[in-house]
This record gives structure tokens, sequence and C-alpha cells, in this order.
DNA sequence: CCAAAAGTGTTGTGTTTACACCCATGT
DNA sequence: ACATGGGTGTAAACACAACACTTTTGG
């Protein structure tokens, strides 16, 4: 411990912070809320906790997104464990982290006057607390990495979508455009969506053919993009 | 808690468990050794422990890299934390698990009357303690997935190798054969690898061309297998 | 009738797979 | 001379990338 200061909590404490993604105004966002204690008092922070006596990181995690998100059953995956002796001032905190996918018609961000829980662009991010913004990078890699091989993105989608809505989706997850007439091939050639019988309308514009996923369950597939 | 043991950990205990993977005898290998204390007296069980003091849990599980396997430097990679309540008898225990790849030559097993440490195969694995067959099935997941976009596997090979021993390692992990003629095409065109001047000799065969890794640090590759 | 977004195929290029014979050596 | 494993190329199938015009609707 060469000449650091002495670290407080042994063993070390336990907490869980939640990357929660969404899609709102055409932009990837995760919710943060303000710190209303020392340390970094007042800077946007991962929601998240110390574990309860007995409670499992998973029920944990549940909590927080019931909490501060308002939603269960949603897409939550284990990200990774930090655990540098600097990435809390008060000592050796460690933290389970993990990432959600919320649709953004099931979020509901309880607002509160402390707290001040909000949605922010994964682009534009201010300086947030700990190692709260290393944390989303690496959500960030995963849910990237994971869009290529899995179906999580269903999710994100209401659960009935347009070929241009989950294009659209995939091209502001991974922040590069997608060529229509490709993707709607490789898409289709993967089965895991069907054609319903209906039709979205929009103003003054072709109404499109919507589909749904045939399974709303994770699945690993061979190739994707 | 319906009904349950009450748990004596508070907060939870943090262990560190290492799979520690190595080619033996043409076959994929774990390092287990006997557990000396209850629970799960007697039975084989991952290496790891709990941290000491102000210990992050990276410097823990070099120290049992060190420790049990007499290695340092090797390529190791966090896996996954488990924390179920049930996953121990004695309470809320929490491991960051860990796994790492060790050349065989590099392997210093020390012997040790009471611990019995030993390589396993991962095809055969007896009863381990804990949820440590879990933890070993997950990192050869990881293992697996990454041989296919990663160049990892240098760090089970000597630092110059033939193609068919190269060949054979991936077919060892992979659990299956490759084409020697496909295989070697792609291997040699992501250039990642360069020829030697030296060619090894064999008992009773034609000697085959040696290779060495340009870089012996982990690069992640577009594509592989 | 016009603006806006939906929908639709083909072609060229590169990648992957399948496959069989000769070679160099030590014994 | 022979047994053993090392080394080499080609062709067919498939996957991927590039690309532009027509259709349907609401206003």
């Amino acid at each position: 411990m060469k000449g650091g200061k002495e670290k407080l909590f042994w063993p070390p404490a336990v907490t869980v912070d939640a990357v929660i993604f969404t899609i709102q105004e055409n932009d990837l966002k995760v919710l943060l809320i303000k710190r209303t204690n020392e340390p970094f008092k007042g800077y946007p922070a991962l929601p998240g906790g110390f574990l309860v006596k007995n409670e499992p990181s998973k029920n944990a995690i549940k909590r927080v997104l019931k909490d501060k998100a308002g939603v269960k059953g949603v897409y939550t995956e284990q990200l990774y464990t930090f655990d540098n002796l600097n990435r809390d001032p008060r000592g050796h905190i460690l933290t389970v982290s993990y990432f959600a996918l919320v649709r953004p018609s099931t979020l509901k961000i309880k607002s509160n006057e402390r707290e001040h829980p909000q949605l922010y662009s994964v682009k534009k991010l201010p300086r947030l607390a700990f190692d709260h913004k290393q944390i989303i990078e690496y959500a960030l890699g995963r849910l990237r990495a994971k869009l290529e091989y899995t179906n999580i993105i269903y999710s994100l989608l209401p659960l009935e979508f347009t070929m241009p809505q989950l294009q659209k989706t995939y091209e502001i997850i991974l922040g590069k455009k997608l060529d229509k007439r490709n993707f709607i091939k490789k898409f289709l050639s993967l089965g895991i969506v069907k054609q319903t019988s209906k039709k979205l309308s929009g103003p003054r514009r072709r109404p499109a053919q919507l589909y749904r996923f045939i399974s709303q369950k994770p699945v690993e597939l061979k190739k994707f993009f």
C-alpha cells in the first residue's frame, strides 16, 4: 500500500450497478441518477447500491431495476466485476455490474427531486461518479458484440415492429448505416421473426409491414452481422 | 428466506477461483486441488481463496497462480462472479472467477501431500466442490469462443511451434477435427505468425517448419474460425 | 400531384469448404 | 524400403457488398 490511505472496508463491501439501456429520440440512452451523498455528491452515477443481508447480486439488480426504472422481467446480464482499490475513495468496494435492455414504452422513471433520474445519450456522457463511465463503455461494447450473434434486440423493440424500425435500432447501437436490402434479406433468412397481418401507417407515407419475434427469449445465433 | 438456514456471512465474503487450463497428453486439463477442510472436504476444487485485506481480486488471482501453479505473467481473464446463496453451505460467499492459460512447460505444480494438486481432463471431471464444475464449464465456453476471434492460443504453445501442433491444439480445445490445408491457409492469412528458419525433427518422419507468433500479447481479430 | 419513406433483385467479389496425392525423414 | 506424419492446390458452393428504381400513402 505504498503511501495510499488506509482503506476502510474489510471484507470488501459489495455493491451492484446497473447499466440500463433504452432507445429514445433515435439515440441510445442510459439511465443515471444524481448522487445525493459523498463521495461524488451531485455527480450522475449508475443506479445501484449495496447488497442487503443474504441478497445475491442478481436479486439486488432486480430490486434496482424495479425501484429506479419501474421494470421487471427485462433482459439482464451480468457484465463484469470491478474492484480496484482506487475506484471508491471510501475504501475497498467491489461492484458486480449488470446491463439491462428496456423498451422505452415500459420504462417508468419515478421522478425524484433529490436523485433526478434521467436518460443520457451514451454519445455525450458528462463526468460520472466512480468508474461508472468505464462500466458504461464496457456495457456498450458487450451490447454491440451481442447484437451480432443474438436476438436480444427484441428487448428494445415493441412486440410488433417494422423492418425500418429494426434496422434503425441496429444503426443507432452500432453507430453505422446499414444497407436496407441486405439487412432485410439477412434478417429474414435467420428465421427468428415472422410477418404479422398488420401494417403500420404513418403520416404522409407508405405503411410498413409489421413483424414480431417468434421468441421473446434470448437465443444465440451462428452468425449475424 | 423461506425455511432456509440462516446464512452466516455479512457482508458476503469474497473469494476468487482460478480455472487454470493447460494442454497435456493431447488433452485439455484443468488444475484442481483436494479440499482439506469442510465443506466438501476431500473433494477436488478450483484453486482459490479469500481476498486478504485491501487486496483486489486481480491480485488475489496472481497470488493463487503463483502459489498453486508456480506461474506468473500468464494470460488471465476475469470470467464471471458467482454469488448464489446456496453455492456454499457456510453462507453468502461471493466468488470472482478467472481463467488462465498456462504452457505445460512453465506449469510448476508444487506437490503437496494434503492438497494433492493435479491436472484433470475437462472431459471427465469428478464430482467437484461447490459450483466449481459450473465454473469450469463456463470457462470452457469462453475459451472456445475466444479461440475463434483472438490469438490467445499463443499462451498454450511453446514460443516456436509447428502447424500440426497448432492445429492439434485447436482440435483438442474445440473438440473437433479441422482440415489441414484450410487451417494452414487461413491461419497464415491472418498474418499473426511468422516462419522461423528452423525445423522440428521427430523420429521417423519428415521435419516440420517452425513458426512463432509475431506478438505474444492478446489481440482481437475480425474473424477466425 | 408531390413529398416521404417502404419495398424490392441482381451481379461481382471474396470466403469457405471439400478433397487426394507426393515428400522428407529415421529406422 | 517403408512407415510416419508433413506439406501442398484447385474447384464448387456460398456469403457478402454494392447498387437504383418503383410503390404506396397522406396531405
